[in-house]
Formats: C-alpha cells, structure tokens, sequence
DNA sequence: AAGGGTTACGAAAACGGTTTCGTGTTGATA
DNA sequence: TATCAACACGAAACCGTTTTCGTAACCCTT
C-alpha cells in the first residue's frame, strides 16, 4: 500500500525546506532552476498530489458545493441536478448531495451540516413539509453567515437569494390557450396541495387563461390529487362526474394516471379529452398516446443555479450584489395527447 | 453578517486557552465545572459548531464518500444512488457524487480528484467507455492507496474490490423460463454491445434457459441496440424479419420502445408476444401494457454497497478482510405484457 | 516544613498546505 | 576592499481543531 506522499516527505527526501518544494511545484521564480527541476521531477516521479483538505483550511474554501433537493428519484429534480453537477464540475467545483426526502428536518439537518465549512454555497428547493410549515430559519443562518445560497423551483418569497423558477404561471396560461384555440371549454386542472407554490401558480395561469376567455371558473373541475399514493377512484369519480373534455395537470405522472383512467372509462384521447403535463420526462414520451407536456428544461435551470451560486462564490467580499431572480421558460412539448 | 465562530474567538472572550475551550465543549474531567459551564454557555448562545474541514484535517477522515455513476437521468443509477445517501446519512457520512457520463476521461479525471483527501471511500460503476476500454489503472491506484472501493452493477473481474452485484444470469434464465413455461418458442433477445458485463451475463442466462429447454439458439433473434438513439426502423426490421412470441430485454427502454414497434405492426401483446425488460422503474408501470419487469432493487444494492464501503472505512488499518461481493437477488414483476 | 498527590489549566505539536518575511551567499560595483 | 543588490532558500505563522504533556497552585500527610 502506496502511502500519499507531502511535501514533508519530498521535503526530508531532497533535503530541502518545505517551503522550498512547495514554491518549486508552483515554479515560483525564486526558486533555481536546479532545485526546481529536482522538486518537479521527484513529484511527478512520486505522483504528488496536495491534499484537498489541507487546501480547503488554508484556503477557506472547498470547491465543494452543496446541492439539497427533495426527491432525487423524479425526473425533473435529476435533471436539474445534472445541470449543477456538470457546470460546478467544469468550474472545477464538486457537488454533495443531500436529499431532503421532503422533510424539514432532514432538511435542516443537512443544510447545517454542510454549513460548517464543508460547502461554499448551497443550491437548494425547498422540501415540501417546509412550504407547508414556512419556517425558513435554517436557510436565514445560512445566508447570515454569508453563505452564498440559490434556491430553484420550489422557492418562497420570505427567502431572500438568487433564485431560478420556470415561468409557471405564463407557461399554464400558453398551455389552456391551446385547449381553447382547439375548441375545447370544460378544461380541468389537477393538481397538488396549495401549499407548493409552482402548483399555485400555474393554477393561476390555468385561471387567468380562463378567465381572459370568459370562462367562469368551475370548482368542480379541479382535482387535488395527495402527493403520492393517488388512488384510482378518486380520479375515476372525477372523471365520471363532470363533463371534461381537456386536461391540464402539474406534473406528468397525474397526467398519466389520469390518461389511464379516462381511457379505461372508453374516452379516446385526444378526440374526447385532451392532456398537457408538467415536466418533459420520459414517460411523456413512452406513454400510450404519447403526453405533450411543458418542458421545464432542468438541466437549463441547473446551469443556471450553479453559475449564479459560482458567481456568487468567487465573486470579491463586499460586492454588494442585489439577489436576482432568473427565469427559465418552459416549452410546450406537443405530442399524441394533444393533436387531433 | 455572522461570522462564524471559532475556538479561538471563544478562548479570547473568556481569557481561556484554546484547549482549555476544547476540553470544556468535550465535558472534559480536566476541566472544571465553572469553567465548562461559562464556555459551554457561551458556545451555544453563540452556536459554535466545529469546522469540519479542521476536523478532517486533524482526523484524517472526511465522513464523506464519493459515488462516481455513469449517468444520473437514469431510474437504475437513481434507485441505486438513493439507497447510498439513506445508508451514509444514517451512519454520518455526506455523498459526493461525480457523473462521468459514460466516459472513461471524465471518471477518471474525478475519482482522481476525489481520492486527494477529500473523501474516505468510492462507491462507483463502471462507465461504459471504461468497459469497453478495460482500463482499470485508476481503479488501482485508488485501492493501492488503501482507499476503500465498492463497485456496483457494472463491475469488473480485473478490479479487486467488494462488488454488489444482481444475480443477473439467474434472474434472465427465470424469465426465459417464465416464456417457456407459457408455451412461447421464439424467444427473442434485445441486448447492448457486449461489453458491458451485465448485459453479457443476461444473455447468458438467457441461453442456458434455451438450451435446457433444447431449444438451438438462433442468431437472427438476438437485436443488438445502440445505447442511445435507438431508431425504429431497425426495431421494425427486426419484429418484421424472424418469427418471435417473446421477447427479454436488458432494460425497460427497450422493451417500451420494441413493444411500442409491434403495437403498430398489429401485434397485441401478450397474445402474440410477451415482453420482459429490466429495471422496474416509472416506464414499466405507466405504460400501455404495462411492463413485466425484472426489479434490481437498486436502492438495496445501494444500501448494500454503502454498507459495505462503511465498514471497511471504518475497520480497523490492518485487519485484512477478503474482498467480498454480494448479490442482490432480482424480482420478477409480472404485468400485463406477459400474462394471458 | 518538606514531600506527594490532586486539580485545573495552558503550551505546543500535529494534520498538510501557502505565504510573508527574513537571511546567508554570491557577484558586481565604487 | 567595503558595500549592496540579486539570488536562492529557510523559518515561521496561519487555517481550526485535538491531544499529549507539563506545571502552577492547592491540600493533605507525616
């Protein structure tokens, strides 16, 4: 077993201070070439490489950013976290995962370990138990210790950071547009409970969309669907009850089911009722008819998040930048289940 | 802004001596009880939290690990991943994750810099550049380092490390036989190049299957596909060419894109042939029919591997545990496109 | 009163680097 | 020959901890 090798050990070997071979390896001009050459050659020879974690206390910063996302098995959080990890990686940055499972305190237990010097900046959405609780006492400290933060997606307006979010609101807009330039007026929205924001506010872009048409809004014709475990029934009442003949859900699973749902209840999609979703995942594409669905371009956000985490990161002490908000916008993914 | 506060900062305020704080916050029996209660006291009103990077530097481990996967967009690698931070969180430790996106430069360019301290172990699979190439050497010089390695999925026998494994070979000649049981004949196969090792021990399994049931293997039903950018005519050829009533591919992608072919060409499935894929993800359960799969477990294998890498890190130096590798057994799920 | 054992704390080294600030040696200059 | 840069290198501080070891101060013993 090869022990890694300091500059202590290159130092005691050539005989020479530390100080020397660590100038010697950053080829400082006062070191003679002779002894340079030698420094160099025994490293290279030894496979020197300094250590990240000596590095990181001299230099009071890691090159490690800290990523805490709800859910990493979904899609859309994956993607996103694709776009960090490979914009942080070009910087030269590496990425800690947490997941926070959507719960507050995993959430907050994470981010205050991370906090402790093992991190140069956070990129963050928000668990769902903490949108529901609004406590955001963790993400103060952090910020307050001028750690820099982004949060992305699941954000909320008492967090003061930079921030990326899709267009949300304008994006449901666009998609009940096409229900209606297509003739279609009983349009339904499912969604998730109101305490996740992205879901309240393309339900404001589903209303605004009908209102603008003078479509009275119709409680009816939304559907709350629980975050997981949806059961069959409640979407087949749905369904069963009112006349619907388009559907805009807030991700592509709802769709999905929905989808399955309806077209076991004999309802030809898109002919009876069409579908647009939220997130282009891969079932969006592989689903029978296949779902034309809102792009929400993580890997894009992702990009986004860690270049404005990075800037943040290395930009100088005082520069007093005020917090941005950076958006993505969606794009509709038109498909099977919207075409007729 | 709060700076963050150190030992130094607290000795100073109370006119101690650095160790002496240290010793307090330990509840040290060399300190006395005033002392500890004034220095305790100060600490948490001004939340003290020890610097972890002093901390890894001082006890030469990070509680961190790295987990180098070939892609993360991907349900197998998630599950798995998933399964890693869970096990490593419970016991501590954060997760450092690298994507080397199937290339073998960028999974050694990060595990390389990965192994210069900043973690105490590796969970990895194999990219397939990697494999294709069969150039282990940075695998080596990590394990060469005393730097503990779990490999999973895709592993190699020219690396020697702990392994966590599927019973592939097994769980593909189960299915085959699955086929057979229900009188299907022309059993076909839908594979990747060969050079990953999984896909290679499938087939395997997929022939002994055959064999035993004296059934001569048949060149023409086994499709090679490219890892991405499947196209369909190829699909189409294939299904149009040879006479086949079922169908085993190596991962979920396949089987939906396949079956999505035969559907068109007016084949019902399972009347006139059955699918099995592998990974049990989203796709396997959303789409029409609905997929039977092989699970991988892959948020066990993680748990295992993690599990695993954790005890060697922590073992002690120079108890010389043998390289072990563990199989994780595969499940069938049976759906509706094989029963009938 | 001298010796010995606690008690309670501090000094310093160590982890592995970087960097500032000397300083001894050399050669050129006056 | 005395002076002075320039050159080439080393000592030491520093980052924030932990931990070993040393040692004042006190009390107790005889």
């Amino acid at each position: 077993m090869k022990r890694k090798i300091t500059l202590k050990d290159i130092a005691r070997e050539l005989e020479v201070s530390i100080s020397t071979v660590s100038k010697a390896l950053k080829n400082s001009e006062e070191i003679g070439i002779d002894t340079k050459d030698k420094v160099q050659a025994f490293a290279k020879l030894y496979n020197y490489r300094p250590n990240n974690i000596a590095l990181s206390l001299k230099n009071k910063r890691t090159k490690n950013i800290g990523v805490v996302i709800p859910d990493i098995v979904h899609y859309f959080f994956t993607t996103v976290f694709r776009g960090i990890e490979q914009y942080s990686n070009q910087k030269g940055y590496n990425v800690i995962v947490c997941v926070s499972d959507e719960s507050f305190d995993k959430e907050v237990i994470n981010t205050e370990l991370l906090a402790n010097g093992s991190i140069d900046g956070f990129v963050m959405s928000l668990s769902a138990e903490t949108q529901r609780k609004g406590d955001f006492h963790h993400l103060l400290e952090i910020t307050e210790q001028g750690i820099p933060l982004v949060l992305f997606d699941r954000v909320d307006d008492k967090v003061s950071c930079d921030k990326v979010i899709l267009n949300d609101t304008e994006i449901a807009y666009q998609a009940v547009k096409k229900f209606l330039a297509n003739g279609r007026k009983n349009i339904a929205l499912v969604t998730t409970e109101s305490y996740f924001n992205v879901s309240e506010k393309r339900a404001e872009g589903y209303e605004e969309a009908l209102s603008e048409a003078n479509i009275p809004a119709r409680p009816e014709l939304k559907l709350v669907l629980p975050f997981r475990d949806v059961n069959e029934s409640e979407i087949r009442q749905f369904f069963g009850t009112a006349k619907i003949d388009a559907v805009l859900c807030v991700n592509e699973i709802f769709a999905v089911q929905c989808m399955a749902v309806v077209q076991k209840m004999g309802m030809k999609i898109p002919d009876d009722i069409a579908f647009i979703g939220f997130t282009d995942g891969i079932l969006s594409k592989y689903v029978q008819p296949t779902l034309t669905t809102v792009a929400q371009h993580g890997e894009r956000m992702g990009e986004v998040a860690a270049e404005m985490l990075i800037e943040r990161i290395e930009a100088e002490i005082d520069e007093e930048k005020p917090f941005r908000t950076k958006i993505v916008e969606g794009t509709i993914i038109e498909r099977e289940s919207t075409v007729n």
